[in-house]
DNA sequence: CCAAGTACTTTGTATGGCAAAGTAAACGGG
DNA sequence: CCCGTTTACTTTGCCATACAAAGTACTTGG
C-alpha cells in the first residue's frame, strides 16, 4: 500500500511535466546537446533525422523557452549555427529524467 | 564512438514514439492498469487527478487503440465502468518503456 | 415527485506538430 | 559575368488532438 502510494505520486507527476522537454523532436535535439558541449545544425539534422523545417521550428521552441543558446555564426562563407545547452536547458533535462524515470518504475508486476 | 552510435540510436527511436502511450494523461491509465489488473474509473479519476472529460476521452483513444478493453457494468444500480489492460496495451508500454529508458540514459556526461 | 448528485459523453476551442513552400546567399558551369 | 543549383535555413498553412465546459441520463434522498 505504501509501495503504491509511491507508484501513484510518480505517476501523477506526469500530469505536469514540461511539454516543451516532452516532445520526442525536441527531446532528441535536447539530449543529444545534454552530451556534446555544442553541435552545428547539420549534425542535428543527421542525428535526428528530422526535416530541415521540423528541426528549425523545434529550435526556435526550446529557445524561446531558454533552454537552448543559438550561435548563428560562419564557417568560411557558409553560415553555421552552432547550438548549445543553456543551464535551464541542463535543468530541465535533468527534471524531465527524474519525472520519467520515477513514472516508468516497474510496478509490482502481477 | 562506438557509444555515441549507440546512444544515437536509441535516441532515433524517439522519432516512432507511440503517441498514444506517450501523451502523460493515458501513460498515467496505462501504468496504473499495468500493475493492477482492473480498476474502475472513479478509481483512475482519483489517482490521476484528470477531469471527467479528459478521463473519457483518453480511455476511449485507448480503446480505440485496442490498448484497453473497457466493461461497462453495475454495481447495485450504479453504472460502473471497469477497465482492463489489453496484451496488446501491454506490449505497447513494455515498448514504451524500453524506448524511453534507452533514450533517457545519461550520456557520458563531460 | 422533484431537486441534487453521480457517472459519464459530447462539443468547442486553441495549441502545436509536421510538411511544403519560400528565402537568401554561395558555388559552379557556360 | 550570368544563371541555374545547392546549401542552410525560416515561414506559412493545415490538420490532429488535448483540455475544458456544457450536456445527458439515471438514481437517490427529501
Amino acid at each position: 500500500m505504501a509501495k503504491d502510494r509511491t507508484q501513484a505520486q510518480g505517476l501523477r507527476e506526469l500530469g505536469g511535466v514540461d511539454r516543451v522537454v516532452h516532445e520526442p523532436a525536441r527531446l532528441m535535439i535536447l539530449m543529444i546537446l545534454y552530451g556534446v558541449r555544442e553541435a552545428d545544425a547539420l549534425f542535428l539534422l543527421n542525428a535526428t533525422e528530422l526535416t530541415w523545417g521540423n528541426l528549425s521550428s523545434h529550435v526556435s521552441k526550446l529557445e524561446e523557452a531558454g533552454y537552448v543558446e543559438v550561435d548563428k555564426g560562419f564557417a568560411g562563407k557558409k553560415p553555421r549555427t552552432m547550438l548549445r545547452l543553456t543551464g535551464a536547458g541542463r535543468r530541465a533535462v535533468d527534471d524531465y529524467r527524474a519525472t520519467m524515470q520515477a513514472a516508468l518504475k516497474k510496478p509490482g508486476a502481477r
